[in-house]
RNA sequence: GCGGAAGUAGCUCAGUAGAUAGAGCAUUAGCCUUCCAAGCUAAUGGUCGCGGGUUUGAAUCCCGUCUUCCGCUCCA
């Protein structure tokens, strides 16, 4: 585990040195959990975002994208429940002075009673054999009874405190539960606090006229309130989907771990409307696509696994995160929720406009339910960097660091670099570099020994580097290096352009997927 | 929020009886070089996190403060 720290603490720093990433605002000190991409890091970025984008809205004809604001109705956020759900209670425990989820702490208790009930059945099972009949049982054991009814009681209870948000309530069932801190098995408890995750800000330039709105959580509602402007304008038949790939902001408590947990991050959304009743099926085929999307980029098979929601979200029927192998543990990257009708049904209440698709094929009108994937973009940066990150040994005591990127996503694709600073060789590469330049990012460089050079391209991840020699000038042959394997070939500068385009560009990706 | 550690050049660090701030790497310029870093010469770069105090004099001692990292906690 050390080790893999370790890992995690060299990346940061390769991308501090090598202008992939840099602490916000350093130069006053830094501002927590905010991070900035540097020259190579964007390049990078807007490779995935490309990827993604063009495997979405290109390989799906009935995808289209769209880009929302960041600020929205305020109501919104009522509709979508984020105003009252989507901030956290918690409580300290003086004794342990461990601080807790209010309703981890419910949770784990339902789970006790959970637990008793399970047990009651399983040994009920065992006695009657086959003859159980495990509802009935449940009607009528007293024991069992008595813990379905409790837990249904603290159930209820809890969920109108948090509908009244009631702060005394939901420290008085704490204590009413006798529910103790696991660790001080104490319940010498503090006041509950509430902490919004939601940034906010003021709308409107008097002060007598403001309102308060809020930087978006997520971009999934700028789709769902869109629903009905894309699906008439584009004339959109179910089941048909919607991307978007925006910011959105969370004031964690603690954000660390680099760029895995930001308060401003990247989301690369698609919802996905459905006709109700096979939002599953949708759901599944979404799962093996996106699963899919992932592994083309050869970053390791092994590295990827899903994760099925045990406990759902209240506006879920089914859902999976696609985790991935961090130096810390296998950690969420992608999430893939059905959201069933939630959303649309609770804009149509907020709004109170009809958010129905009349469905020519059945003749009926309905709220369509929706297959969300939600990827956060820069989690998938990271997943890149942790995947490509290599340290290779090449001979005792020499070591080279290099970023074994999928070529498409590469922010570099060519360094151009003459064997030696010779006049004449200067002029070619520079003649080479203009012909490439226009279609891929190419970089030029001269200075120091031609191993520095290769070493440098290799530490960003540039998958080509091409040298000019007297070979050139005499055959019209360059020696082009592959970054992996470090092998070099002597190729003639006429077929440069497309053994290049071959394999850097997106569309090689995209075909594969496509498949 | 609690506990622990640390803040000196872009990076990694050295620098205490308290006295003009150092090295390596990196960067830049030049030399040398015909294929995988660490050959030569030079230059750039720091009011030692910030504020206060003690002192003739503070990177160094004292107090405060901020930030970062690790653990707890939390979590997309």
């Amino acid at each position: 585990m050390m080790f893999q720290e370790n890992i995690l603490k060299k990346l940061i720093s390769h991308c501090k040195k090598y202008g992939f990433v840099f602490p916000s605002s350093e130069i006053y000190d830094g501002l927590g959990a905010i991070y900035d991409y540097g020259q190579n890091g964007v390049g990078l970025k807007n490779n995935i975002k490309q990827y993604w984008w063009d495997s979405m809205t290109l390989l799906n004809e009935n995808i289209v994208g769209i880009d929302s604001a960041i600020f929205m109705h305020p109501t919104i956020w009522k509709a979508s429940g984020h105003v009252d759900a989507f901030s956290d209670y918690l409580i300290d425990n003086k004794d342990s002075k461990k601080r807790y989820r209010i309703d981890t702490l419910i949770e784990n208790q339902i789970t006790k009673y959970d637990n008793k009930i399970s047990k009651e059945i399983k040994k009920a099972t065992k006695y009657f054999g086959d003859a159980f009949d495990e509802i009935e049982f449940c009607k009528k054991d007293l024991y069992v009874l008595e813990n379905i009814n409790k837990k249904k009681a603290l159930y209820a209870r809890f969920t109108q405190a948090l509908m009244e948000n009631n702060l005394k309530e939901l420290r008085q069932i704490i204590f009413d539960y006798k529910i103790v801190c696991p660790i001080s098995k104490t319940n010498n408890w503090t006041c509950v606090r509430k902490f919004n995750l939601m940034f906010s800000t003021e709308m409107g330039s008097t002060t007598d006229s403001t309102i308060k709105i809020y930087l978006r959580p997520e971009t999934a509602q700028g789709i769902f309130v869109n629903f009905l402007n894309v699906q008439k304008t584009g004339r959109m038949k179910i089941p048909f989907g919607i991307a978007q790939i925006g910011k959105a902001f969370r004031n964690e408590i603690i954000a660390r771990q680099f760029v895995f947990r930001m308060r401003e991050f990247e989301q690369m959304e698609m919802q996905f409307f459905v006709r109700p009743g096979e939002e599953l099926e949708w759901f599944e085929k979404w799962k093996q696509v996106r699963i899919k999307w992932h592994k083309i980029l050869e970053l390791g098979d092994n590295k990827y696994r899903f994760r099925d929601h045990i406990k759902l979200a209240h506006y879920a029927n089914a859902a999976t995160d696609i985790e991935f192998e961090m130096p810390f543990g296998f950690k969420e990257i992608e999430g893939i929720h059905s959201r069933t009708n939630f959303d649309l049904n609770n804009h149509e209440k907020y709004s109170g406009k009809r958010m129905q698709f009349f469905d020519s094929k059945i003749n009926k009108s309905y709220t369509p339910f929706v297959i969300e994937t939600s990827i956060g973009l820069d989690r998938m940066f990271l997943s890149v960097l942790v995947g490509s990150y290599s340290e290779d040994v090449l001979r005792e005591g020499n070591t080279r660091v290099v970023l074994k990127l999928p070529p498409a996503l590469s922010p570099v694709k060519v360094g151009i670099l003459p064997l030696i600073k010779k006049e004449e060789f200067k002029k070619k590469a520079r003649e080479i570099m203009n012909k490439l330049k226009l279609n891929f990012c190419c970089q030029y460089d001269e200075k120091d020994s031609i191993g520095k050079r290769y070493r440098r391209q290799d530490a960003i991840g540039t998958p080509y580097c091409i040298t000019i020699d007297q070979n050139t000038l005499d055959y019209h042959q360059v020696s082009i290096r592959f970054r992996d394997t470090m092998r070099q070939e002597h190729i003639s500068i006429s077929c440069l352009e497309q053994i290049i385009s071959d394999n850097v560009s997106i569309k090689s990706l995209l075909k594969k997927l496509d498949e």
